[in-house]
DNA sequence: TACCGG
DNA sequence: GCCGGT
């Protein structure tokens, strides 16, 4: 009985310590990870080194390679945690707003700000480089945008916002191409185009597509209050 | 930090 | 020559 109390407690310590170093991996493990992203969104995957991510974070290279296998896992996780990242910002939208013309707007401008500053050869950069990165954003955008979206039209044709005769499924998808082709660079080069206004410009142009009567006035009173806030 | 190999 | 990986 003693032997055996003894015994436990024994390990409980050795479990707190194993915890305790669980819990520091993790905390490093996400100082790499978020350090990693500030430099890839601001400068692209390629052109960021991992003398240059280990320079950022004040560590090792050694560090980063006893958390990371490669490169290709820092930024397959930075995507994932970017990912979630948006979901959670699209679920705290969609709690806020009060129809889904508005969230349209508000995604819009959240879009605008994450995408304020970021390198717009990105995501060329993935499909090229990182393609197990690229399939982690193309499942995103296939399950999880597309869906969003359509559940956006739908409740938006329950509500009278937009026109009754669209297709959902159909339109989804033009909007998710949409938003993508607003960041393909060989159709809206950096130098000439400035990523926020086409952005700006595809959601408007495919608004005034879909609204109603009921919707348009909305949209039109709603843009008028924002802006003069 | 220096070095190798792609 | 550069950069990921050791």
């Amino acid at each position: 009985m003693i032997r055996k109390s003894v015994g436990q407690s024994e390990s409980d310590f050795a479990e707190k310590r194993n915890d305790e170093r669980e819990d520091k991996d993790k905390e490093i493990r996400e100082r790499i990870l978020t350090g990693a992203e500030e430099l890839f969104l601001q400068y692209g995957f390629r052109s960021i080194t991992m003398d240059e991510i280990a320079k950022h974070l004040g560590v090792s290279k050694k560090t980063i390679y006893q958390h990371f296998a490669d490169k290709d896992e820092i930024v397959c996780h930075c995507i994932e945690n970017h990912l979630d990242y948006e979901k959670c910002t699209a679920n705290e939208i969609w709690a806020k707003v009060s129809n889904p013309v508005e969230e349209f707007v508000i995604e819009a401008q959240h879009l605008k700000f994450t995408t304020h500053n970021i390198h717009p050869t990105i995501l060329f950069e993935l499909k090229k480089y990182h393609p197990k990165a690229w399939a982690i954003f193309q499942e995103h955008k296939e399950k999880w945008i597309l869906q969003s979206i359509i559940d956006n039209l739908k409740k938006g044709m329950e509500m009278g916002f937009y026109r009754s005769d669209i297709d959902p499924d159909i339109l989804a998808r033009l909007r998710v191409e949409q938003i993508a082709m607003g960041f393909d660079p060989t159709i809206f080069p950096g130098q000439e185009f400035v990523l926020k206004k086409i952005q700006l410009q595809l959601l408007e142009h495919f608004l005034h597509g879909i609204l109603s009567d009921k919707g348009r006035e909305f949209l039109n009173l709603y843009l008028q209050t924002i802006n003069e806030q």
